[in-house]
DNA sequence: TAGTGGTCTAGACCACGGG
DNA sequence: CCGTGGTCTAGACCACTAT
């Protein structure tokens, strides 16, 4: 048995995406839902701000609430971390890590990050192997003021990017993904040719303003790619999601 | 003045995130909250659900409300038209049609799109330039049953993702990201190098499980990345996003 | 000024699930 | 059983904004 304002939310969803109600028209006033439901005010208004959520409705006072105008072509794509991603699609992953190394911030990476030059980092670089093949060169940087424990750790179980999610959680991430050719050494690790078309990403986790860490991941583009699905997301669960 | 959900937001917020309730900690129950904030159960609940939606609480009957475990390293990325995308950053956009032809479905593409063979179709090859130089090539299929008007539509002003937001709303898109290598025609109508590194994107968009748009886009990859910023969105207005 | 949404209250009953 | 969250009510006052 749906909730009211569920029932709200469905009912006023599916109009809009029947088009019975188009973009720009306005929305009966939470006073009549109220009469037309037989709820109160506050169940009608719970309905409203999830379809406001959803990006389907918007809401403006004095003069009511209307169907949303049609959105900017934006959508949104998952980003998983590669050995949860690979475990997901049932491969095997395993990695290796080939650097670590305990330095200063030099100058050219204190203004990529834009953290000061010196704060002390640890450098890693790992290779991620996925049924058996190279699949992703990671070069990262961690901010070992803010991960001290990552002074210590040595990475042997666990991949870089999920042991940092069970110390730190992130506040915002940054990502850039770029097709990128293949320079030798990367090509030489990856065992692909050089010159090989490679999907390069690039990501900066902070934490309330801080970074975390700082990580370029590139990817053998005859072996992977980016996918995802996307709805935009309820705020309360909606028929289709049960 | 924030409100007082966005006030216990903000201050339940900032506990984890300084790590004084740490992940699977248990949270004051609701009826701790409306003594310590002398308001009703129902703003503390509004609070709460918001914390839900962006993943740093989870709620239980019976047991009461706790921090959540860290999340997958999974994170979201805004994918826009490239028209819209070039407006944002300041650059002039463009568009020319190159191929604009009616078709029926053939079996390849029928499969492509999970769509009946013989299906009618507007099939549209469409370069973007910015700043005065290819920087994407886009190759379109318009399913013209859900989409009539885009029959006699000849996208002269506005670029085919542009017009069909106004004309269709969709429930759900599909993307795949991939590097490949630019193939000698796509080379040529990109300027660049047969070889060179592309990003690749291809989108299928839906609407109530129907079809609307399949499109594969190409940037050469010297002239273009994906970029975008993440935060969990929030049910409610935080106190940040005004 | 008046219409509309934004927020809030002080209760209430129900649903779930651990003991 | 009973503690906890899930939902709901019937009001209330305030904030914004079109006119």
């Amino acid at each position: 048995m749906a909730s009211i304002y569920q029932t709200i939310f469905s009912d006023i969803e599916a109009k809009i995406l029947a088009g019975e109600w188009q973009p720009g028209s306005r929305i009966p006033i939470e006073q009549d839902l109220v009469v037309q439901y037989g709820c109160s005010r506050m169940t009608v208004s719970k309905a409203l701000s999830a379809l406001v959520t959803r990006g389907m409705v918007v809401r403006r006072r004095k003069t009511g609430s209307f169907v949303a105008l049609p959105q900017i072509d934006r959508t949104v794509m998952d980003i998983q971390d590669i050995s949860t991603a690979a475990e997901l699609a049932g491969h095997s992953h395993g990695h290796r890590i080939l650097t670590r190394k305990i330095e200063r911030l030099d100058a050219g990476d204190a203004k990529l990050l834009s953290e000061p030059v010196g704060a002390e980092i640890l450098r890693l670089q790992c290779l991620h192997i996925v049924d058996g093949r190279p699949n992703a060169l990671e070069r990262r940087i961690i901010m070992l003021d803010l991960v001290p424990l990552a002074r210590e750790e040595k990475f042997a179980t666990m991949p870089p990017a999920k042991w940092l999610l069970e110390q730190v959680p992130w506040t915002k991430a940054r990502h850039v993904i770029r097709a990128i050719s293949a320079d030798q050494a990367t090509a030489r690790l990856l065992e692909t040719e050089r010159g090989e078309a490679c999907l390069n990403l690039v990501r900066q986790t902070w934490q309330n303003g801080r970074t975390v860490t700082y990580v370029e991941i590139t990817h053998p583009g005859d072996r992977f790619q980016f996918a995802g699905c996307f709805q935009p997301a309820a705020t309360w669960p909606t028929a289709g999601d049960r």
